[in-house]
DNA sequence: TTTACTTTCAAACAAGCGTTTGATATCTTG
DNA sequence: CAAGATATCAAACGCTTGTTTGAAAGTAAA
């Protein structure tokens, strides 16, 4: 007995970061098990003898982390509210769309978004919602003057659409202008317009 | 004979009908034949028999008029740049959200988007390119100066983004704000903050 | 080694999918 | 009306899906 894993728990882990890639590729029902277990070189009873269901997986696979921290090392920085909006918009895009991400839970929620599994829930509740109220904190923070509700959100939303888009339509803008690539270069060009634009809006408004 | 159309036309209408709320419902992997036709009131083996094939009936459903009626209305307009912006972010809003709507054209294509068939193809080079370079004029109009073509292009993904988001994210705001519902005043504020935020972006930049 | 337990495996299961079939009903037309 | 073309129907086909099964292999402790 060693402090390496056991053999189970390896299969167990291989079938979490498989399910991540696949879930991430195609959404939860585009995504098969035997194509998971296939990358996870791996019994096709395999999920359900270790995470009960499909969905036991999706479960499993769901981990916020990266987003959490992405967010707390932003709040505790001392940088000015709109330095600290660019960083985290840098930070978000290259979560979304950077294809050798080892991460992959920002790309599974994108997908998640439009079409929901019981799992939406969880995403909300846990990441999403905690999300949209650090970002409704920045913006309040960026404008410098009284808002209603109304107009955080939506500004907040106005944000967030921006970002989503990329990966959301990626296949679409792939056809439009077909020597797009996300590299880290186009990544970093990407998020500082979308942080030249939205700091626009917002300040312009006041 | 009369001027009447036949039973079958009627069969064949209803189907497409009823295929473009389903298609836009649950996109074109999530909707199934039986469905379709289960609310055209048609037997199953319709679909195969007036159009060949489920992808037969996607292929007829999707319709582009509506969406090249609005943009060449408004490219006909005499109104400032800024207001046909403005025009088009709410006619828009109201085809992708109102759901009341009789055309789920946009709707479909919005779903099409993030899931590609090969019916996406079709649509990028019959609606999507064309409605892009529609909008890349206008941004360039507003601007009023020199930008890059790779500029034009993000500032029109990034109003893109802001008016798809409301569409694709929204099991997420319907959980988020449980009160949201698309009516016909909420959509026009929200057209109201896309144009604002959008406008306030572009001239600012200059 | 033996015993008890856990994990893997090939195979099969039931359900749902898009599609096909061949008979039946419905139109159209001479 | 009768004959031929067209449209509808219940039923089934072949395939894929998530899941289950029961035997085989592997692991751990006595």
């Amino acid at each position: 007995m060693t402090d390496e894993v056991s053999v189970s728990e390896r299969t167990r882990a291989r079938l979490v970061e498989a399910a991540r890639e696949v879930f991430a590729e195609h959404g939860f029902q585009g995504a098969t098990v035997r194509e998971i277990c296939r990358r996870a070189d791996a019994n096709v009873a395999a999920v359900n003898y270790h995470f009960g269901s499909k969905h036991g997986l999706l479960s499993e696979a769901l981990n916020f982390n990266r987003l959490k921290a992405l967010q707390s090392a932003i709040e505790e920085s001392d940088a000015s509210p709109e330095m600290r909006l660019r960083m985290f918009i840098h930070d978000f895009m290259l979560m979304l769309l950077d294809e050798n991400n080892a991460s992959r839970q920002c790309q599974m929620m994108a997908r998640e978004l439009a079409d929901p599994t019981p799992a939406l829930d969880k995403i909300v509740i846990e990441a999403i919602a905690p999300l949209h109220e650090f970002m409704g904190r920045l913006v309040k923070e960026i404008t410098g003057r009284k808002m209603r509700d109304v107009d955080v959100r939506r500004s907040v939303y106005s944000i967030l659409g921006q970002c989503l888009f990329y990966r959301n339509s990626h296949p679409v803008l792939q056809r439009l202008t077909p020597a797009l690539h996300y590299d880290r270069k186009e990544i970093e060009a990407i998020a500082r317009h979308i942080a030249d634009f939205s700091l626009f809006a917002l300040q312009a408004r006041g």
